[in-house]
DNA sequence: ATGCATGCAAACTCTTTGCAAACGC
DNA sequence: GCGTTTGCAAAGAGTTTGCATGCAT
């Protein structure tokens, strides 16, 4: 990820490279707030807006993916390959699927006990691309 | 879903029968501003509150579904049947994908563009089952 | 008559923005 | 040195809550 920053002509900040560590080899896909606290330890004068703004920068370069799959705050993703994604109804949890899983024969994590199995698509609908 | 009110028991006051009729045969996903938007001409008195309190609770009795698939805001869909979605990147639309597409066979909507494909368990994790 | 529902405003959560100071290149 | 990035605070979007009044049952 620290390739991609210096690949897309982005400054190696300590911040950012505090971010990156933070959750670039991190599968529990954390909030900004999560990642926040954190680095609060190692970086006590860190800024929670720098952590957006990174994360949005990050995300922008291709280097992460923001997930908003339930209410609550978005989730960060260091996996950008595409794959499915267990929610739990109660706390908001992302648990990763093994796999492409474009279609639905990864098993669910143990555990978790499933209500409902759904396909997205992701793109561009008539409505935009027309513009 | 009036009978649905009924059964769980809900009074039926003029709001939440015009909130019902102004979304329940509604396929495109109308946000709570919208559906604010349509009662207004004809509940000038209406209150914003009053959408979302009566969508939360058309979705605790499971009479809709709240989508929160992307940023913004939530959108509110009568079809409760599980169901697979088309979700715009650009302007966070939300197109239902026909039958339940728990495999990624359904075709695409119309002049839709998909860039990926993913696959949602929606359930209850380990951790929230053990509590 | 009783208690649930409404309307309003304020609070709250999550995220973005404006701007001056600081730093990587 | 130049232009990006940071930190801070304030603003902004989206949603929820407290409380007095009103209405369905």
């Amino acid at each position: 990820m620290i390739e991609g920053l210096r690949g897309a002509g982005l400054k190696l900040t300590p911040q950012r490279l505090a971010i990156v560590e933070a959750f670039a080899d991190d599968p529990t896909h954390p909030t900004a707030q999560e990642i926040f606290e954190r680095l609060r330890r190692r970086l006590p004068t860190m800024s929670f807006a720098t952590v957006y703004t990174t994360l949005d920068t990050l995300a922008a370069a291709g280097l992460c993916a923001v997930r908003a799959l339930s209410p609550g705050p978005a989730r960060f993703d260091p996996n950008v390959a595409p794959h499915g994604h267990a929610v739990c109804d109660s706390c908001g949890a992302l648990i990763d699927l093994p796999g492409r899983a474009a279609r639905a024969t990864a098993a669910p994590p143990a555990g978790f006990v499933v209500r409902a199995v759904e396909t997205i698509y992701r793109g561009a609908c008539a409505r935009c691309r027309a513009r």
